[in-house]
Parts: C-alpha cells; sequence; structure tokens
DNA sequence: CCAAAAGTGTTCGTTGTACACCCATGC
DNA sequence: GCATGGGTGTACAACGAACACTTTTGG
C-alpha cells in the first residue's frame, strides 16, 4: 500500500467481532506465516489518528519468544512473503512498525527482569549455557558464566539425568523450568528475581 | 447498566475517530471526573468478545500517578457520581473492572521498579520522607529511612536551599526531579535504578 | 525540658564481579 | 595430546538490612 509498497511490516491484520485478544494474535500470525502454537505476550497499543493511510486503525501490539530452528514460516494468505529479521539490524518498515518495535523490544526487556517470559523461548529442555544466552540476547549484554548461574538460583530448576548428545565438548546436563514451584512461590508473594 | 446497575466502575468512553489514545484518555477522564491536566500512562489492553453486556468492546486502561488532595473530582457527563477509593479496600466493580485494576496496579508496580513515573505524583518540590512514602504505598511494604535514602543516589535530584513550612517539627529540606539529568542519562543507557 | 521527624554513621551479612581453575568429551 | 565448552571455587568490592545516634524545629 502507497507509500510502504515495498516495505517490510510486522504481521498484523484485523480481529473478529468474537474473539478475544491473544485468539486473533495467534490467527493471524498463523495465517500470514504459518506459526502455529506460540505463546504470544501482550506488549503495548498505537493509535495515532494518521499512523495508517486508509483510516483509523489501533494496533495492539503481541510478541512471542521462540528458536527459530524449532519452526518453519511459510507466507500464506495475503502475505507476498516471510522472513526473519534481526533486531539489530533492522530496515525501515511499514507505517510506524519501527516504533511498534522498539516500543515492544522495551516492554519484552522490562518483563523479562522481573518475570521468566523467556521459557517460552526455550526448548522444553535446555542447557544452562542456552539460558545465559537467551538473556545475553534479550538484554543486549554479555554475562560472566559462574556468576550467572549464582543468579539463577532463585529461579526454580528442574535438573534432568540427561546429557547433550552429540556435542564435541563435554555435553551439558538438561535442566527445565518447574512451572508448579513457579506458580507457588508467585502464589506465595515469595518471587524476587530480577536481573 | 444490567446486571453492573448498583456498582462503582473505572471512568471509561469510546474514543473519537480523530483523537489519539492519550488524548482520548485524558478528554475521558476529565469530562466525567473534571479532573484536568494528568499525565496518563498506558497499561493493558482487554477485549474478551463477553466482557460487555452490551456487545464487543476493547478497553485500553491508563493509570496516572497524582495527590488528589491537589484535585478536586466532579461528577459531570453521564457521570453519576465519582469517589476516591482505596485500592486496599475496592469494593465489586462492574464489568471486569476489578481485573483491569489489579493487571493495573501490577504493571504500575512493573514500571516503577525501572523508571520513576512516580515523580509526575509528587508536587514539584517534595520532602524525601514523602518520596519514600509513595514508595511504600506502590510496592506495599515499609523501608527504612536511612536504607531508602541511600537507594535513591542513583535518581538525580535538585537539593533545594528552601525548606518544608509550618511543621512542628524540623522542616525537611525540599527537593525536586531533574529532568534533564535523567533523560541524559537515559539517552546514554547509564539508568540502572532498580527498586 | 519533651515530642517529633530530619538526617547520618556503623556494623554485619548477602550479593555481585572478576578471575582462576579443573572436568569431560571428540578428534 | 589438544581444543572446546561444561562446571565450580575464591577473594574482594559493593550493596542491603538493622539499628543507633545526633540535629532541628515547635510547644
Amino acid at each position: 500500500m502507497e507509500p510502504f509498497e515495498n516495505l517490510w511490516a510486522i504481521p498484523g491484520d484485523l480481529i473478529y467481532p468474537d474473539e478475544n485478544l491473544e485468539q486473533a494474535a495467534e490467527r493471524v500470525l498463523f495465517e500470514l506465516t504459518g506459526l502455529n502454537n506460540i505463546v504470544m505476550h501482550q506488549s503495548q497499543t498505537f493509535g495515532k489518528p494518521d499512523r495508517h493511510p486508509q483510516g483509523r486503525v489501533i494496533t495492539i501490539s503481541y510478541f512471542a519468544l521462540l528458536r527459530i530452528e524449532d519452526f518453519e514460516v511459510k507466507a500464506s494468505s495475503w502475505a507476498g512473503d516471510v522472513q526473519w529479521v534481526s533486531l539489530k539490524n533492522m530496515p525501515d518498515l511499514a507505517f510506524d512498525h519501527n516504533h511498534i518495535l522498539n516500543s515492544t523490544y522495551e516492554m519484552l526487556k522490562l518483563k523479562l527482569q522481573n518475570e521468566p517470559i523467556c521459557f517460552d523461548m526455550l526448548p522444553e529442555r535446555f542447557t544452562l549455557n542456552e539460558f545465559q544466552q537467551l538473556y545475553e540476547f534479550a538484554m543486549d549484554q554479555a554475562f560472566d558464566k559462574a556468576n550467572f548461574r549464582k543468579k539463577i538460583k532463585n529461579i526454580p530448576l528442574i535438573a534432568h539425568d540427561e546429557k547433550q548428545q552429540n556435542v564435541k565438548h563435554r555435553p551439558a546436563k538438561l535442566f527445565s523450568f518447574d512451572k508448579d514451584a513457579y506458580h507457588e512461590i508467585i502464589r506465595q508473594n515469595r518471587y524476587t528475581f530480577k536481573m
């Protein structure tokens, strides 16, 4: 759409009258990209009257955390193409989508500092190094390995006997997130983790 | 409106086609309560299809921080009455407004831990004790005076020579928030304050 | 003088940072 | 053996919690 004809945009579409917001976000993402079973997190809502050339559009932005190797994207519906793009190398996007992306990244960081939404982004079993790399990406800073491990002691993890396979170094132990323990801690208001 | 006829509700109304979201939030608040010149902060957006008996309504919630002594509220437009209510003593509200209020309080706390939005809530010049009481309310916990003062060293404040008047104890020094220094720190990505 | 709140210093335990070191695996 | 990342310990600095203490005002 003029004047944004050849620019990339964040997937988005109109909501149906009888679905709730998360459902709409998941449906639209699926229709345009084929991404399925993604846990979406609400970020912010954008509503400047002139942000869309065709008229008044209010956009509710959602983000999700996932490992792109685990999913396959395929443009469908009216999407011409789909592509993964690094946040650190973002081109000009259509509409106010650069602004939306920046605000949403800020919200992601804000939430990640206070709750481990990141577990949606890791496979069910993960190594502590994968866990650390996720935080390093999201916070855009490096952490010391030993110190990172001390810091996450407050996050309830389940250590498995299972180990990494097919790596050409000492295989790492696999962990998973103890959601039950986490929710119990939240319920008792004992959650103190801060990155 | 049935079945919520005799319940309190958070002020809200429909947005106009040509105003942006903050403007609408401020206008609606002013029309219903007379509150004017309030800085509003966006919280979350609620859109379950059945949350309003008359049909599909999507609500974008906003909160503001202010000192209620500094403002006078007066029901107007279609509002029958207006009242300040303590968060800790909240009655049943119409629609899903209790849910909205709880989520919005959580968002306030999340934001307050990472940025001093609280300065909108204090008078231009304030004592450190007023400052502390604000955090104590928002975080719902008491802080030690000496320790609180050490903690806020990272927040840029301007100390004035002026002092409290007409108090029957040692008058406290007045401070104000150094917004320029704050924005400079943000710009340089040197902001580290965490409550 | 006392009451009340302002404002500061000290101690001690916890946490964060920097860095060194050993361990297990593939080649 | 070597390279690679996994995994842990230590020492010191920084920070937080608890608490005591002095200061300045009004009455």
